[in-house]
DNA sequence: AATGAATGAGTTTTCATTCAT
DNA sequence: TATGAATGAAAACTCATTCAT
């Protein structure tokens, strides 16, 4: 039955609910209540499908997570230049976050958050840098990528997106503009450079 | 009486504390009697020096901010290439992160947070990246640094600024290793290139 | 179906969960869904054997109160003397309790307590004293059983019944030790002595 | 201030309501909103004073053991034979019992409980029961009293003082009535009979 | 200025019970 | 008969804030 409402199921309702007001109060700032009450269900119904406030967080986290790893999973990289592919990537990226504004903010907040247990932070950095790790090691044998300490070069990379993300997320009327995407690319990879 | 000893008068007893306190368990998770209690005081005590939570919140984000403009404030910036003054603007804040590991695990928490009301982050930002706008512009009509839209470049910088300072805060024994430091630098200054 | 496994049916595996749970955890203590998933049973299964919890407490009252009054009630006591009679009885009743240790602390928890409605508790006393306040009656006309107060011996039988089991049910190893055993009837029976 | 209204602080105001409440309704039966309202008090004001609703039930416990071991402490009791000890003994017991009825239901209700910590319920009788212990020593070495196991005769002196409480308590009217009275220590005395 | 007992609205969570399947 | 998702009232407990001392 449920079915016909195109699967927007009383747990899905909730995550969606909570992400929103995750966003714009943070976690201890909304009540679980507020929650039921803005997915439309009762309160009971949220700890039927979350243990508790904290499992709800965890498992949002891990949802979004897995969404954008598959985004970008998704994603043919063509042979050749590694520059021509980090920028496929690094566009890919740029609009998962552009059309998943709310995704991303919750990422902007929360990825490195005291609310997220370490572990599940480390194994989610971990997941999507360890590709970039690859890439970067790739680039440096290859001479096009300064041989710099690769944790710092992480770190960067990860600092760079949520810088990038986080101007076009707060201008959303640059978010096609060429000028700045080419410019956020531009910042993003020459940063790396030899 | 308490003048004598230094300034640990209660009133900074309860800043410090609530430094501590905030960025181990976040705003909403630190409760002012844990404040008090961790800063040797009286509940009430905490709340005849701040009117509310939020306002010794707020207190506690100006104080720190100031303490980190007035550290670069104070530098000589040697006339000549825009580089070394970038460099030694770029060690100094770093320095001073290093040697105020909570002040800055502070503003990594709430420079970006919902926690503190969007004017005030907005004016801290100002503070300490308007000074950095002028070098860009600088930078540019010289020709040494990419002729980029400022406000991207503004947010690049600060995200540079965050990810170095989280990778230097995670791993403080690499703090005084000059590869890393130098590497960091590169990564910051080499994106603006043209 | 079911009633081929030998009465192992959904309501009597309710009632054997309920029984266990209710010592562990009392009453209270213990919620309908506990006792459904150890039964092994949906949580609407147990509200369609049973109106309401109180419903639930009631019929297990019930049932151990008649088991444990048909095991004694099947007893044939030879004629003669009192005592004799009154030996076999205590070591029939102990017995039960040692056999049953689950119902016995069963009735010992409840048998007292607020959660069973005031007017069951009278009932299955007297169902079970009522028996006894005969036997006292005859010791008293033959002189064997001191002219004390009936309700107070009566309450007195109780209590020593109680108390009797309570230390055998902690100390299961003494339950066939034959000193312990006959010591327990032995300051049963001495204190009704004229 | 309050040392003019008899001693009646918040803190005893809590534990006299939560004794009535606890007899009347079980501990689970309970809620703090309960206490607190039948005292007097905010619902904060309770846990103010105790950790939680159980930390309650434990000091109230501890609260009563300690006022029932202390008016019997304070016994003289006369030199000579064992017997009249145990009857002043009896008595002041039975005594406390009846002018402190809510007391003694609540020791009732939870001396054997679920509710209170194994521990504590222990220390509780050690520090009643050691008493008796030392008493049925000397008896047995007299030969006044049966030498049967000294824990079981402990649980037997246990319940029949619950057992006889138990009955002055439901019987208001037969407190002081001097047959059965004397019944009630017959009926205790004459168990341990050799 | 400093204290800490007191407050009560608000929080997370539990749970007996219902009902559509 | 059996299921288990859904409910919402009620529970224990927290906490920013006040105020008499």
């Amino acid at each position: 039955m449920n079915k016909i409402n195109g699967g927007a199921d009383k747990r899905s309702q909730i995550l969606n609910a909570a992400l929103k007001l995750f966003n714009s109060q943070g976690f201890h700032g909304t009540s679980t209540a507020s929650i039921a009450k803005a997915a439309g269900v009762a309160t009971g119904t949220l700890f039927h499908h979350f243990a508790t406030k904290e499992a709800l967080l965890e498992t949002l986290f891990l949802t979004v997570k897995t969404e954008f790893a598959d985004a970008l999973g998704a994603l043919k990289l063509p042979d050749g230049e590694l520059q021509r592919q980090a920028k496929i990537l690094w566009f890919a990226a740029l609009d998962w976050a552009i059309a998943n504004p709310d995704k991303q903010q919750f990422f902007q907040q929360f990825s490195l958050s005291v609310e997220i247990p370490l572990t599940l932070r480390e194994e989610a950095m971990q997941g999507i840098l360890g590709f970039i790790g690859t890439m970067i090691n790739q680039g440096q044998q290859q001479g096009v990528i300064a041989r710099l300490p690769l944790p710092l070069m992480l770190e960067n990379c990860h600092g760079q997106y949520l810088s990038a993300t986080r101007f076009f997320l707060d201008r959303p009327e640059l978010a096609s503009d060429s000028t700045h995407r080419e410019a956020s690319f531009q910042l993003f990879w020459t940063a790396m450079r030899p």
